[in-house]
Order: C-alpha cells, then structure tokens, then sequence
DNA sequence: CTGTTAGCGCTTTCAT
DNA sequence: ATGAAAGCGCTAACAG
C-alpha cells in the first residue's frame, strides 16, 4: 500500500493525498476525510525511506559506545536513546570494543548518508581524529563527544573535570583524618580521561605538599580481579596505606574485596573511594564512596548539543561540567 | 558527490558506476580503474537510503528492551548488536521502559518500512499481540522475542526454561541440608517469566512434599531495597527460613544486605541464591549463588532466528534453553 | 562491455 | 484546492 494505491481509490492525485499527509497546505475537509478514512481502512504508514531520500535524512543519531554492558556506559547510552527518541530520533548502538578496525567499519557504515550526527562516549575516542579513514567518514556530519576532546572542525565536547573529581575525593579524606601521605591512586583504564584522573591525584597531593607521588599510583587492570591485585600490592606498602583513591567503581570493588579479603576492615583500617558512582557503589559491601560525575547530565547535554548542530541552530562547542562526591560507607 | 557526478567525470553512463560499485557484472577494467580512481578521489560513498528505497530494506533491526541500564538487559542488547553488526544491520535500540504508550510509539515508528525485524527483550512483551496499534504496526516484519511468547503468526520465541531453574536452585538447596519447608521465595517482577519461575517453586516444593507453599512466597519490588524488605519479612517468619530463592539477582543482592545487616551470617544462617547470573553475583560479598540463564546463547539464537525469518530461509520457529546453577559462596 | 530507461515512494514546485 | 511533473540517488532490466 503506498501512495499511488491510496491516491486511485481515492480518486485524487497522489499530490493530494501527499498533502493530507503532512496536512500542511490545506485541502478540501471532504476529501481529506476520505483519505483519511483510507489510511485508516488500509493502515497505512508512509514509507520512510522514501520520505528520507527526499528529506536527505532518516533522523537517525548513531552512539558509539566501547561497550553498552559496562554499566556507566549503558547509563550513558540509554539517556542519549531516549531523549532522541523524544525528539523523534531513531538510535543506532554501535560497540566498538574499543577497536580501531570495528571503528572503522561503524565509521564506513555511518558515512553513509542514512546518519545525521554521531555521540562518541568517552575518552576513549580522543585519537579518533587522527585516523584517516574514521576522519573521512565523520567528517560529513557533526559528531558530540563525551567526556572527550576531538580534533575535528565538525566536533564538539562535553566534559567532566575529572582532575576535580579525583581531588574532591582526596580532600574528602584528608578531612576524614586520612594524613596525604598515606593515600594511593589505583589507575585502571588507559584513557585520556584515565590520565586526568591520574594528573588530578597528583596535583592534589603536591598541593597538600606531597612531591613526587608517582610511586603512590598503581596500575592495573580495569576489572575486579584488577582491583584484588592493587590491594595485594597496596598491603604490601610499608607504612601501610589507610587509603586508596580508585579511577573506577569496578576497580574499587575489586579493592574493597581483595582488601577484606585478607582480614582488614573498610573503612576502619583502609578507606577506599571508586568514580563514576554506578549501581556498583551502592552493591558492593560496604556501600562506596564514588565520585559523581553527572553521566546523566552529561549526556543530556551531549543531545541537545548534537540536535542543535543537527538542525543548524546555534549552540555551544564544549562545555565542562563539575562532579561531586558521594560519600557513602567505605570512607 | 553522487553516481552522476562519478559517471560525468568519468565519461561513462551512471550504470557503469553502479556496475563497479556493486561489482556483480563484469567492467572494462581500464574503466573500472579509472572510476575506482574518482571514488577514491572524492571519498566517495554510495547513498544507503536510495539504496535503502530500492532494495526496500535498510538492512536494520531494532532491539525493544525495558530499560538497557538493567545489567542482563544490557547483555543481551550488546550481543544482538554485535551480532547483526557482523551481519552488516544496522542496531536500533528502543527502551520501552515497558510502558504501552512508550512501545505504541517505537512500533509505530519502525513500521515505517525502514526495519526489516526486531527482538523483544524479554516476557514483558508477551501481552504486545493483544494490543491492536502495536500488532498492526509488528505485522509486517518477522520478530522474535527472548524468553517470551507472542500470539502473532510472524513471531517467534527463544524461551529459557524459568521453572527448571528455580527448581535448580530449590534442588541444591537441598541437597546442601536445607529442609524444604525452610525454604521460601522472593518474587520481584510481574513479568510472565516471574510468574513462571515462581511455579516452578511451588512445583519442586510439592516435588518435596511440601503442598500449599504459597505463602511462602513473598512478594517485592524489583530494586535493592525490595530485596532488603522481603529481607525483614522472611526473618519474622517462625520457624526462621534457613535459605531464600530470588527471582533476580538484584532483589537477592538486597536479601542479603538486609539479612547480614539484621546481624545474620550469609549463608551459614540464611542461604541466598539469585537469578541471571549477572554482574551483581560478583560484585556482591558474599558472591552470590546463581541461575545462569544463558541470556548471551539466548541472544545468540535470536539473532540466528531472526535473521534467518528475514532473508527467508527456513528456520525453527521456538526453542528453549536449559539454565543451570552456578554455586557461589552465598549457599 | 556499456548506455538508456524505468522505477523505488515520496515531497515539492509550478500550473491551473 | 488540486494536478502534473520533476527529482531525491540508486538498481535493474533491456537493448545494443
């Protein structure tokens, strides 16, 4: 059933019946009551291809997400959805894994023409720019990059000083007794983003006058079992450690267990702080203390800076928004 | 830059270019080459929506999920993605937050003739054939539901046996020492699937003997501070439960931090077990015991059915996954 | 091997 | 208020 169908029976031209459509110019009430009365007879629904093909769009934004399972990211990505999807957007997903290659392929497949903007969350995608290949093809359309910097005319950026963040957890436990020189940073992932974060535990502690802390920063592996081998290490620093400051909530966790694990007691003999605060602080035992850096906030703002430089209104190019801490039972 | 633009500076008719683009008939190679030449020239790339307008398909499917911020929800989002990514479809997710209206409105949107299919999350789509906007919008395309049923001749289901695997867990509680009539269960959602998995506890307690079990049953919300509630209801019951089956890992995160902050030992004086086998069983102290569901096998086979319904090659029409128990220190 | 021509289903001038 | 016709960018017969 298309347009032609319903414009025969309804003996009209398909211009006509166009216009009931879209009930911009008027027509005549009688005939579009029996037009509609054939859409209704028939159900029909206008093509949106073929509607695309003229409008020279699908109203479709793209996500692209390392991983959707990680649960900041999912929180992420279902607030970009739906608040697209209220603006009459359909969402594509892309989980790029964190792979150039699979990049690519998303970036090919976006270049498409069917795409009308990109969000790319997290840091992760910084060097995106830098790739040939994935440059070309975003280069057609804006692309809103979250809690990341991209080097592109046609990018834009909202940010989460997480150099503050981490700073508002050492502060935090300092004020709780913690003497600055027995905190340590445990560093998992290997973003951009990871790095602030690191750079922020740093200049927090030489700013309570502890130089050269770099020893005081362990990495590891963003996963659990990434955060058991931190506070094996972590226990074995002499004068022991009475807190640890992580990079992610996962890896907190991980901290917490491996930490309980060998008979201490959080946060009694050892404060332990995550960031991002996901469903994790509020599961794990005791509950963590994470810094809040307004995912939710952040990728509001992520739509309404693309839908604005999708329809050519004009907006903002980067923006910074402030986290907060919420100090729960592990601090 | 489009298929005349190419054609023109090459000298050729645009079925020529089409013809390289699509690689099917044979080209004069030295033509061939020299078109190739301006698609690399001019980055050229062929437009999916007059494409998509005549293949009549986009090749895309959408995923309707509740809410992906929902752990398991999340996994089985990120499977089908990743999947029809590696069968060149494009993913579109729709977070219903299982609201009618909310699903009216995404069914009405893919019926537009852009989707080619689409997978429902879960047993809270199996009322969405009894509902008229929605079926007519659904009747055009194949779609598969995960762990679900839907009375509509183009829908098919990958179920997972829910009954087997509370029954699962009752059965280890058992052969752990638990007596039958110390055991009761949590049920949080109101999902098909919930209900079914609570018949599958009366059922293997009447397997034991134990008739008329239903108020042992105690009904909460699906959140951790349902769990922590059913936790205070089941500690005043008398004789005291010495073990808790949960419909799902998250209410069972909550039993437990109910039970152990009421001064109880998990699982030396209460055993937990959960369901799903989600994140939540690690994350948590202790580990929680769990149904493993097999929600990314789950998600593997919808992906192969519906596919298989879309390019018309025949295929099964239903199958059902046996879960099994994954023993943690929670029991 | 290559060009011409007709669609795909819709929107949008431009006439009438 | 309505119709005719062009065109969106591409594919697919059908002729040569």
């Amino acid at each position: 059933m298309n347009i032609y169908d319903i414009a025969k029976e309804a003996g009209v031209s398909i211009s006509t019946v166009s216009r009931v459509l879209n009930s911009k110019n008027r027509v005549n009430p009688e005939t579009r009551e029996k037009i509609q009365a054939l859409f209704d007879k028939y159900n029909y629904t206008p093509n949106a291809i073929a509607r695309g093909l003229v409008a020279k769009t699908m109203k479709t934004v793209a996500i692209f997400s390392v991983d959707v399972r990680v649960p900041h990211y999912a929180q992420t990505a279902y607030t970009i959805e739906r608040e697209f999807s209220k603006r009459a957007y359909n969402v594509i997903v892309c989980n790029t894994g964190g792979e150039l290659e699979e990049t690519r392929r998303y970036a090919r497949s976006i270049a498409q023409g069917h795409v009308d903007g990109v969000v790319l969350v997290g840091s992760v995608f910084n060097k995106l720019g830098m790739d040939d290949e994935v440059a070309a093809a975003l280069r057609g359309m804006p692309v809103v990059i979250a809690n990341g910097h991209l080097d592109m005319p046609n990018a834009y950026s909202i940010l989460a000083d997480d150099s503050l963040g981490v700073s508002l957890a050492v502060s935090h436990l300092v004020r709780r007794g913690h003497s600055p020189e027995n905190i340590v940073y445990v560093k998992d992932l290997d973003t951009e983003s990871a790095k602030i974060k690191r750079s922020g535990f740093l200049a927090a502690l030489a700013e309570l006058g502890v130089e050269n802390a770099r020893q005081r920063v362990f990495k590891v592996p963003y996963s659990l079992e990434g955060g058991r081998q931190a506070a094996q290490k972590i226990l074995q620093v002499k004068p022991r450690p009475t807190a640890v400051v992580c990079g992610e909530d996962l890896t907190a966790v991980g901290v917490i267990k491996g930490v309980t694990g060998a008979g201490l007691l959080v946060p009694d003999d050892i404060a332990v702080t995550g960031y991002n605060n996901s469903e994790y602080s509020l599961i794990c035992s005791p509950e963590l203390t994470s810094v809040d850096n307004k995912g939710e906030m952040c990728a509001l703002l992520c739509v309404q800076l693309l839908e604005s430089r999708i329809d050519g209104s004009n907006s903002f190019s980067s923006m910074t928004i402030n986290p907060e801490l919420v100090v729960r039972g592990s601090s």
